[in-house]
DNA sequence: AATCTTATCAACCGCAGTAGG
DNA sequence: TCCTACTGCGGTTGATAAGAT
C-alpha cells in the first residue's frame, strides 16, 4: 500500500509562483500567522499544495531572509560546519542567519566544492585529495596549500566559535546569534504586544539573546505599528493587524522595512505616487525589491 | 547575431521523523 | 503498538541567465 500523496494533485499549479500567488501567501501569512500548512493554501486561495507554500514561505517570502551571495565569512562557517555535520543543511543553516538550508545546499554545490576541489580538498571528507602517482612531486606542494587552506578556513576565532557549537546543543542560541523556529515558540497574534512609539527601529545588532530578541521585537512591532498606521501602506496592502512573526529571526526581521522606516519622510508621501514608489524601489537595493514589490500589491 | 555550454537557484519529489488518535 | 496525517529535510531536476565560441 503506498502512501497517499501529501495533497490531492490534481488541478494544483507548479513551477515558479507568481508576484500575485507570492502576495496572497505572504497577506495570508502576515494575516493569520503560519498555522497547518495544509490548509494554507485553500485559505488563502491559492492553486498550490501546502508544501509548495511552505516551502516558497521559508525559502524566498520570509521576511528575516538575507539575499545575495554569502560573505566570505559565511562560506567559512558552512565549510567548517560541514566538516563536522555533513549534509545536514537545516542544521548548518540554524548557524547563519537569515539563510536557508535550500541557499547554503545550492551555494556549497555550485562554488564551494569547486573551491574545494581546486584547493585539493575533497569536499566530502574535508581532507586532502589522493594524487595521482605520477604527480608526487606536486605532493608536497598540493599539501603546503592544504594546510594553508584549512589555516584560513580554521582560524583560531572559527575553531573558538566551533569548539562552542560542538559543545552546545544544537538547539541552543549559539554566538552565531540565529533563532530558528525551534529556538523561538510561535507567537499568537494576541500576544504581540505593540509599542506606542513611532521612533523608527535602529539597526540591531548581530547577536540574538533572548534580551536582544525581545528589545528587537520591540523595535519590530514599532515598525509594524507604523505599517498598520500608514494609510498608505494599508491602502495598497490592507490591515497588517494579528500579525504572527512568531518564528522569524528578530534580528534580521523586516531589515528593509528598516532601511524605509528610517530613510523615508512619510508626512511627504500620503498618498505615494508612482514616482514615489520607484524612489522606494530604489532604496532597496538589488534582490531588497522583492519584499518591496509584494508590500506594493499592485 | 546565433548557437552552444555552463552556472545558478527555485522548486519538486520522496523519505524520515513525529505527534496524535 | 499500530496507523495516519503532517512537517521537515536532503537529493535532484529543470528553467533560465550568463558566458563562450
Amino acid at each position: 500500500m503506498g502512501r497517499k500523496p501529501c495533497c490531492d494533485k490534481v488541478g494544483l499549479k507548479k513551477g515558479p509562483w507568481t508576484a500575485d500567488e507570492d502576495r496572497k501567501l505572504v497577506n495570508f501569512i502576515l494575516t493569520h500567522g503560519q498555522s497547518c500548512w495544509r490548509a494554507v493554501p485553500k485559505l488563502a486561495g491559492l492553486l498550490r499544495c501546502g508544501k509548495s507554500c511552505r516551502l516558497r514561505w521559508t525559502n524566498y517570502l520570509r521576511p528575516d531572509l538575507k539575499r545575495g551571495l554569502l560573505s566570505e565569512y559565511e562560506e567559512n562557517m558552512v565549510i567548517d560546519l560541514h566538516s563536522q555535520l555533513g549534509n545536514r543543511w537545516a542544521k548548518i543553516a540554524s548557524h547563519l542567519p537569515g539563510r536557508t538550508d535550500n541557499e547554503i545546499k545550492n551555494h556549497w554545490n555550485t562554488h564551494i566544492k569547486k573551491k574545494l576541489r581546486k584547493k585539493g580538498i575533497d569536499p566530502l571528507t574535508h581532507r586532502p585529495l589522493p594524487l595521482p602517482t605520477d604527480e608526487k612531486s606536486q605532493e608536497q606542494e598540493n599539501q603546503n596549500s592544504s594546510d594553508k587552506m584549512y589555516e584560513n578556513v580554521l582560524t583560531e576565532k572559527n575553531m573558538n566559535e566551533l569548539q562552542s557549537i560542538s559543545e552546545a546543543p544544537i538547539l541552543e542560541v549559539t554566538n552565531y546569534g540565529f533563532c530558528t523556529d525551534e529556538v523561538l515558540p510561535l507567537i499568537e497574534p494576541h500576544e504581540i504586544l505593540v509599542s506606542n512609539s513611532s521612533a523608527p527601529c535602529s539597526s540591531s545588532s548581530t547577536t540574538t539573546t533572548t534580551t536582544s530578541s525581545n528589545t528587537n521585537m520591540n523595535s519590530l512591532l514599532e515598525d509594524l505599528e507604523f505599517l498598520q498606521t500608514s494609510d498608505w501602506l494599508n491602502g495598497y496592502y490592507g490591515s497588517t493587524t494579528n500579525i504572527n512573526m512568531g518564528f522569524w529571526d528578530m534580528d534580521d526581521c523586516f531589515s528593509n522595512l528598516d532601511s524605509l522606516i528610517n530613510d523615508i519622510d512619510y508626512d511627504r508621501i500620503n498618498p505615494p505616487s508612482a514616482h514615489d514608489f520607484n524612489q522606494f524601489s530604489r532604496m532597496l537595493l538589488g534582490d531588497e525589491c522583492w519584499k518591496f514589490e509584494l508590500l506594493r500589491g499592485d
